[in-house]
DNA sequence: GGAGCGATGTCCT
DNA sequence: GGACATCGCTCCG
């Protein structure tokens, strides 16, 4: 039985990202790698808001790295981080108005074998090593700047979009969000609790 | 298994 | 010139 992945429609995206970034979680990010099908299921995100969040990219203003987080709602903000690590986002909230959520782990499905290829580490390497943390997860799913930024993450026909496979609604547990020293306290992270691929300690 | 830390490119001040 | 939405390695227990 083949499971049909259906692209967020972009008024998904278009509301505050604290609740956007709930209703992300048990969805289904997918990437076509050439003939590939790579896919993982949402278990850990972040919402990042606007001036009156000090950890945001876009709290400084609109720039040309941020650009993305201030137009259209559902497309790919991707950033480059300490010399080595790209970071995938989706914009939120009408144009005009900044705002985005980090996809910060997913727990493989399909494509591991390629996964494991991206990430440089053999397959016989722990399942986590994979896709859990941003770094990670972007790497697995061969996320980079220049080849995603700016993407539309609503187009079922493009190689990189955000589906809902039907799966019934997971838990939410909200925390602290993790690996910033600004506006740390804010609780605008959303995890699936108890799943083994959610960053973090463990 | 956990704390500490260096690596390293890009952006903004 | 400093900060950074991270990761993996080392060292210690």
């Amino acid at each position: 039985m083949k499971t049909t992945l259906r692209a967020l429609p972009r008024n998904f995206y278009d509301r505050d990202p604290r609740l956007v970034g709930p209703d992300l979680l048990g969805k289904i990010l997918v990437r076509h790698d050439g003939r590939r099908l790579l896919t993982g299921r949402i278990v850990e995100v972040e919402a990042y808001l606007g001036s009156e969040d000090a950890a945001a990219h876009a709290s400084i203003g609109k720039t040309a790295r941020n650009a993305v987080l201030f137009g259209r709602p559902g497309y790919a903000y991707v950033y480059f981080i300490y010399g080595k690590h790209y970071c995938l986002n989706v914009s939120c909230l009408p144009d005009g108005v900044p705002g985005g959520i980090l996809f910060r782990a997913v727990e493989p499905i399909q494509g591991t074998r390629v996964m494991f290829k991206l990430r440089g580490i053999a397959e016989s390497a722990d399942l986590r090593r994979l896709t859990r943390g941003p770094g990670r997860l972007a790497a697995a799913f061969g996320i980079t700047r220049e080849r995603d930024n700016g993407k539309d993450l609503t187009d079922s026909r493009s190689d990189l979009y955000i589906a809902d496979d039907g799966a019934p609604l997971p838990e939410v547990l909200i925390t602290k969000r993790i690996g910033i020293k600004k506006a740390a306290e804010m609780p605008l992270r959303y995890i699936v609790p108890g799943n083994r691929f959610v960053s973090g300690k463990l």
